[in-house]
DNA sequence: ATGGCCGCCCTAGGCGGA
């Protein structure tokens, strides 16, 4: 079973991009991040095309906005709403025995100051409902949990191009690392990431678009994929698609893959 | 040390991204 996460920055601009990645790596179950449009006018046929068979979307006009696809039947959908926002944030999907949340955390502003910038206010209040919500779930699992997506926080030191220097920038400040610290013990979750590419090394999945991407050295690892430790002996493989962000046309997020020891997503299942 | 670009929307400059 292989997953894959994408911020695409609006999925209409992206489908030819998608279409390539679905192509070449072959996702059994694909969530996005941004897709901008509202569900009326969600591109639904072309991920039919690509072989999915169910389709979740949660969108609103113009931002936000996430999706989930699958190869699988989605046999339950929610959505969540957190901190007092009706922003498109959150989807979550039960689909080939899996639980699976896709999460676009606030992005926050460009003031790290939580009392000077209430963007920054309110993706830390996001943070703090994501890992209470998360602390609210029935224990055991009915179904392994998956929690994927842009989470715009970049925890560890190699996790940015220069640690030091973005201390205090949004994505690498300490409130925000501490508070997706949490979220991430409230279950407790895994992070697929660092379990195959050791801390100290860099690992980016996202560029800027401003700057220079061709260097690839300026990068920040905002997007995420997590497991509960039931699922945690079946990771087989993790990939951050680097090449996509070299595209025509890309995104300044590259997708995320997760492979797990897991039933393919399959449509005859 | 700074500014750089991209996509959205009542098509045009402002907003959000991070």
């Amino acid at each position: 079973m292989r997953l894959l996460s994408w911020n695409v920055n609006s999925v209409r601009v992206r489908l030819e991009a998608l279409r390539r990645v679905v192509r070449k790596y072959q996702p059994d179950v694909v969530c996005l991040q941004e897709t901008k449009v509202v569900d009326a006018l969600f591109p639904r046929e072309a991920f039919t095309r690509m072989g999915f068979v169910d389709l979740a979307v949660a969108g609103q006009k113009g931002y936000h906005g996430v999706a989930i696809a699958s190869r699988a039947s989605i046999t339950s959908r929610h959505r969540q709403a957190l901190a007092s926002s009706e922003d498109q944030r959150h989807l979550s999907v039960v689909t080939a025995g899996l639980e699976i949340h896709n999460v676009y955390v606030p992005a926050g502003g460009p003031l790290p100051d939580p009392r000077l910038n209430p963007a920054f206010a309110h993706k830390l209040d996001y943070l703090r409902a994501l890992a209470a919500w998360t602390r609210s779930w029935p224990e055991p699992e009915e179904h392994p949990r998956v929690l994927v997506g842009d989470l715009n926080v970049a925890p560890l030191e190699h996790d940015v191009w220069d640690h030091r220097r973005l201390r205090r920038t949004i994505t690498h400040t300490e409130a925000e690392v501490s508070l997706l610290e949490a979220a991430q013990d409230a279950l407790p979750w895994v992070d697929v990431g660092r379990r195959f590419v050791p801390p100290q090394e860099k690992l980016y999945t996202w560029w800027s678009h401003r700057g220079d991407w061709r260097s690839r050295m300026q990068g920040r690892r905002l997007d995420h994929a997590w497991v509960s430790s039931a699922l945690a002996p079946r990771l087989r493989g993790f990939q951050v698609a680097v090449e996509v962000r070299g595209w025509r046309r890309p995104s300044d997020h590259a997708p995320v893959i997760v492979d797990l020891d897991w039933p393919r997503a399959d449509a005859a299942r």
